[in-house]
DNA sequence: TCTTTTATCGAACACCGTGTGTGATAAAAA
DNA sequence: TTTTTATCACACACGGTGTTCGATAAAAGA
């Protein structure tokens, strides 16, 4: 259980290396920066950074995967409540929003319109997996619906991952309460109209309790638009 | 209205460099590519390059201003037909689609996956003044719908983008009738749902010989969910 | 056809960023 | 204190960039 202690210099330099880059990130955009201005602005040798890090990528990413374990960390710990006393079923995009304004300098340095292609697609899967990944094999389903399934979920992953960004390069103007929200009430009617289903019951308050993708599985267990 | 005539070592050394472009894109992503590999490709002189474009990215550009001056010529010489007979109403996405698919393997070298950050930002705007563009002025409407109309625009903007680039990735499987009538299924809802609408009349025959735009506008000029 | 114009070539050049390797040094851990 | 090791400064080869220049060849113009 006990963590290895991690000699001192090295969580320094890291430290001051991934914020050296999270400012030049946001200074001139990531494709901009290079290692050598990573050094500079850090104040570290060159040996030193490649002892560390491959290269730009490399030191991007684990920032990324810092906060995707401190995210998953956090979606553990409210998991274990739910067991328990009866608490309100888990949204994962409601706390999704609410993880990315914690960290709203960091997450704005990785997913801004200043970042990378790289990271682009990094994100892309992890929302990917987050939000379909557990529900792949119900998609094995033999009806065909309006709309294909494989683009009714890249449109939604797509539709996220650019509501993030837009929320993030426009300062949040909204609390993660409402921006979940829009992501209901934009992506739910469309789920509806993928599946061919009539939408009365779906934008009501039993679901705002629900993430959207409990919702979409539900449309999938249901054999896909039983009532058309 | 004569052109000029352009030198032929001109164009054909353009012509050579596109290509070679195009197909190096193809095989490595336009990142990867150097000017040096487009030189070598092109069978070209150095200061060759460098007398037509100031680097890479001018050289794509000029690529995506040749298909879209080609796109909206074609749509001009539509515009014009339709005052001449009665013509269905113009459908600029489904256009789009049927252009982007004759240009395919251009379009999948300029928008596909392997395509960079900076040509997906260009063609963001375009398609939003594309879309939204014409229409501006009426968004300036005082009342307030359930979700703010530049979360709206911004995510029909982007679901656009990433159903065409997601066309382009997956080789086509659909024509562009289809395509078009996806976008439609996945976005016209969603309209509603933003502007706080019934949807009753909008997935029906009549609309679709409109643009999911005519639509759009047809929603603000009415003032914005006025039987609400 | 002959002349003029000019696009291309190729070679050289300085510049900058990358990634690797070295032994010396200082700071941490034991 | 002794041992371990992370950091440092410096040097190096490599590769891509963008510019310059005179020579050459291929167009355009008469």
């Amino acid at each position: 259980m006990k963590e290895k202690k991690e000699d001192r210099r090295i969580s320094r330099t890291r430290r001051l290396m991934h914020e050296a880059l999270m400012a030049l990130i946001v200074e001139k955009g990531y494709e901009e920066v290079t290692v050598q201005d990573i050094l500079d602005r850090a104040d570290v040798g060159r040996s030193t950074f490649y002892a560390h890090y491959r290269d730009k990528d490399e030191l991007l990413l684990s920032s990324f995967e810092h906060l995707r374990t401190l995210f998953e960390v956090q979606q553990q710990a409210i998991f274990a409540a739910r067991r328990t006393g009866r608490a309100p079923e888990l949204n994962i995009v409601l706390e999704l929003f609410r993880h990315t304004g914690e960290h709203h300098r960091l997450y704005k340095a990785i997913a801004g319109k200043r970042s990378g292609e790289m990271i682009r697609k990094y994100l892309y899967r992890y929302l990917y997996n987050l939000l379909i990944g557990p529900h792949t094999e119900m998609m094995k389903q033999r009806t065909t619906p309006p709309v294909p399934v494989e683009v009714t979920t890249h449109h939604l992953v797509s539709s996220l991952l650019s509501l993030i960004t837009w929320w993030l390069d426009n300062n949040m103007p909204y609390p993660p309460e409402k921006m979940d929200e829009i992501f209901r009430r934009l992506s739910t009617p469309t789920l509806e109209a993928a599946f061919g289903r009539r939408a009365e019951e779906i934008i009501t308050s039993e679901y705002s309790a629900g993430s959207v993708i409990a919702f979409y599985s539900q449309f999938i267990d249901r054999g896909c638009c039983p009532d058309k």
